[in-house]
RNA sequence: GUGAUUGUAGCUCAGCCGGUUAGAGCAUCAGAUUGUGGAUCUGAGGGUCGUGGGUUCAAAUCCCAUCAGUCACCCCA
């Protein structure tokens, strides 16, 4: 074997046939399930405009992003208009934008943005889509995590009802159990009780750093989150306050209630009660049970868009989060068109990829997608094969032939290597004989049979075969 | 961006107190078996020991640099 140099950059994969029998069945799920509940498909661009991209997520996203080379000679123009020692003087941000002005996409929602703010004026809303497309992000990965992965949203533009939280609720119950995925619950937070809190202790200027810190609350623990808001300044009077709020338990109705108690002139907090009340009540409405879903004062989530209703979803037994997403107030304001509020969510598919594998909960049956090989042992029999292959794709059977090749023990361990499940016999003896023996590879058996029907039905008669 | 750790055959790894010609298992190919896969046995092919430099009579082994992988942190799916 000669020697070569190939690789994949980091965090990058390849999807071998196996693989990609296993991920089609969780997308067609995904995909399934979205469009039961109305969603509609979406595709966008795999690159954007860096004007689209940049500015909506943050810093931390953009260093995230992979940006893309200009086309053609990018350096003339800048040889002209630019003194080179001012060329790299701001730094590499700067200079960045003069030579690359298209960047992938590192998320979902913002090219759903865009295209809500550039269609708005044809859709009609609510607009509910879905989108399962790979995104990029430029990090370390690390166990889990790839510098290209998938993501699966599902977000519905244009109205503010509650009723679309709820439903989402309803989705991922949907998945899970067709998934096979038990025990999942739902955390579920209000963007405007974080912001009412930090108001009526008086630290609104310190809103971010409140919320990120309390988020880790789950990771780190609750001395360790006490500690940190008292290095930031938080007095031990709020922290108290903040330390009687995470320790509020009960039913969705009573932290509620406890919670207006605690804060009862806040207005953003009356508002969020009043919210998730009411996703309560759709909630209960649509079949979703009490233990799908809680409340989780500490959940925050990162993102900054998020204005309204946080949700998380995780599997108890492991506490890895498998789908998470929110309300935006503003989703498409940064592209001009104001008063469009979204929520959506996204499926972690790499994540729920995982966990299906771990607890072996794929289909066992399909792995090989081929049911028959032909093998033959001269050219007559090739010719014979050939033909009876055509047929057999007539009938919707997959079968394949090894042209060429005119051993049978190359021929049987192919088929064993690829799974299929039956060879269909064609040498000397029974092109004279105008009869087949086919071979059973899962249980070794082999028979005589006569005509091309008596094949079909062996075949469909299979059990490990019921899959087309 | 920060920190740790690992690079030896297609894959997983051993060898690493420097010392002949760098090993094993799995995989591949051939044969035992010219019409029968998985099991067994026999044999074969496959390596500039990540790359570059340094120390030394001598480097896979020690030192430095560099590149790449993995893991954790930040952040996130």
């Amino acid at each position: 074997m000669s020697k070569f140099q190939t690789s994949i950059p980091r965090g990058t994969r390849d999807f071998p046939p196996e693989v990609m029998i296993k991920r089609d069945y969780l997308f067609e799920i995904l995909k399934s399930v979205f469009e039961k509940y109305s969603y509609l498909p979406l595709e966008t661009p795999a690159f954007e405009m860096l004007s689209v991209l940049e500015g909506k997520g943050g810093d931390e996203n953009e260093k995230l992003m992979f940006r893309i080379l200009n086309s053609g000679d990018f350096l003339q123009p800048l040889a002209q208009s630019y003194n080179p020692e001012n060329l790299f003087k701001n730094g590499y941000t700067e200079f960045s934008s003069l030579i690359a002005e298209k960047g992938l996409r590192y998320d979902l929602t913002i090219p759903f943005a865009r295209f809500v703010a550039m269609n708005h004026a044809t859709l009609s809303f609510p607009f509910k889509r879905y989108q399962i497309q790979p995104v990029w992000r430029a990090d370390r990965p690390q166990k889990g995590r790839y510098r290209e992965f998938y993501q699966c949203d599902i977000d519905v533009a244009g109205s503010k009802s509650l009723f679309y939280e709820a439903e989402i609720l309803v989705v991922i119950r949907n998945v899970f159990e067709m998934l096979n995925i038990k025990q999942v619950t739902t955390f579920i937070n209000h963007r405007k009780i974080l912001l009412g809190v930090t108001q009526a202790l008086g630290m609104e200027n310190k809103f971010f750093e409140i919320t990120d810190i309390i988020d880790k609350m789950n990771k780190i623990g609750m001395e360790k989150t006490l500690n940190e808001l008292s290095t930031i300044g938080m007095t031990q009077e709020n922290i108290s306050t903040i330390t009687g709020m995470f320790s509020i338990f009960g039913s969705f109705a009573e932290k509620l209630l406890t919670l207006i108690n605690l804060f009862p002139d806040n207005k953003n907090i009356s508002e969020a009660v009043s919210d998730l009340n009411m996703l309560y009540n759709y909630a209960k409405a649509m079949g979703i049970e009490e233990n799908e879903f809680q409340i989780d004062f500490t959940l925050a989530r990162g993102l900054g868009y998020y204005t309204g209703v946080v949700m998380e979803t995780k599997i108890k037994e492991d506490a890895i989060s498998i789908c998470g997403g929110g309300r935006y107030d503003d989703l498409t304001g940064v592209f001009g068109l104001t008063g469009v509020s979204g929520v959506g969510i996204s499926f972690g598919a790499e994540r729920i990829y995982d966990i299906l594998e771990e607890k072996k909960l794929f289909p066992e049956t399909d792995k090989s997608k081929v049911s028959v090989l032909i093998a033959s042992m001269d050219s007559q029999g090739e010719i014979a094969g050939v033909r009876l292959l055509a047929e057999l794709r007539k009938k919707q059977i997959r079968a394949v032939i090894l042209p060429g090749e005119s051993k049978l023990k190359k021929q049987l361990a192919y088929a064993d290597k690829n799974n299929i499940l039956f060879v269909l016999i064609l040498g000397p003896d029974e092109l004279a004989n105008n009869s087949f023996t086919l071979k059973n590879m899962t249980t070794g058996e082999q028979k005589i049979v006569g005509s091309l029907e008596e094949v079909y039905t062996n075949i469909s008669n299979n059990p490990d075969n019921l899959k087309q």
